[in-house]
DNA sequence: TTACAAATCGAAATGATTACGATAGAATAG
DNA sequence: CTATTCTATCGTAATCATTTCGATTTGTAA
């Protein structure tokens, strides 16, 4: 994902270009997993001196609407990535330290369709935690 | 799980019997699924006019810390479940319609082995959702 | 350059959860 | 049974993340 392809989104959908959008967008291209909203005001804050939390907020919301960003939920607070552009299904190892994540190439799925025959599955959850190598060797 | 099981725990941990926490584990113990703070005190102040959110949010945070409740995050909010007594590792389908929670035998987390080797996977996070055989034939 | 809708600011409001001083109540020993 | 001692609860205020809002600024298309 690059940033202009995100303005680019951003343009389609009738949203203008701001300086604040595309640095928003950078941290989180650079960010390799997910990040909280009080992390991305601390960055924006070194560029931008008072910025609005209405402006941190409101664009978490409009990019992750727009499927920019994805987001999960721990210890109260949303935590936000890149979205990751291979439409296909996959599911994520993350880095509990440094917030890496790492796409999996397999689905848990079928291990259960013997155990749940009876059953209609309509969607499932499935995220691993842990340390990336990095992290670990440290 | 029975009532009793659960006061005999708290008061191994040096924890009083009140008829506050009968009536909260009670609710749990008959609730299908997950239920909110919200839905507890709800269902409290039909017998305790005026029960403080103090007494909710402490007793739920106590019964999560002694292993009775155990919890997940959805929209903001921390949703509360009994406990499954059986002490080993196991995965839940959670029915969408009736919330009935099915526990299933088998863990995901052997597919994993070869994709991660050179990670260490802490924990986890898994749950089908979907429609029991009852509800699934209405 | 002008005009207008969208974006941002600064601050207040909201919703879930936690904390606190004062009072009530459960458990224990005498 | 009563006194004593912690623990639990109450009523309310504080906290934290997030959302909302009126006023102002800014991107952009004509």
């Amino acid at each position: 994902m690059q940033v202009n392809e995100g303005i680019a989104i951003l343009k389609e959908n009738g949203h203008k270009y701001t300086d604040k959008r595309a640095d928003i967008l950078t941290y989180f291209i650079h960010a390799k997993g997910y990040r909280s909203a009080k992390a991305l005001l601390a960055y924006m804050e070194t560029s931008y001196s008072g910025i609005s939390l209405d402006t941190i907020y409101r664009n978490l919301r409009l990019f992750e609407q727009l499927e920019l960003l994805e987001s999960r939920e721990k210890n109260g607070e949303k935590l936000f990535k890149i979205a990751c552009k291979s439409g296909t299904h996959h599911h994520h190892f993350i880095c509990e330290s440094c917030g890496l994540t790492k796409p999996l190439q397999k689905c848990p799925l079928p291990v259960y369709t013997e155990e749940l025959a009876d059953y209609h599955v309509n969607t499932h959850a499935f995220e691993l935690y842990g340390l990336c190598p990095t992290c670990h060797n440290r």
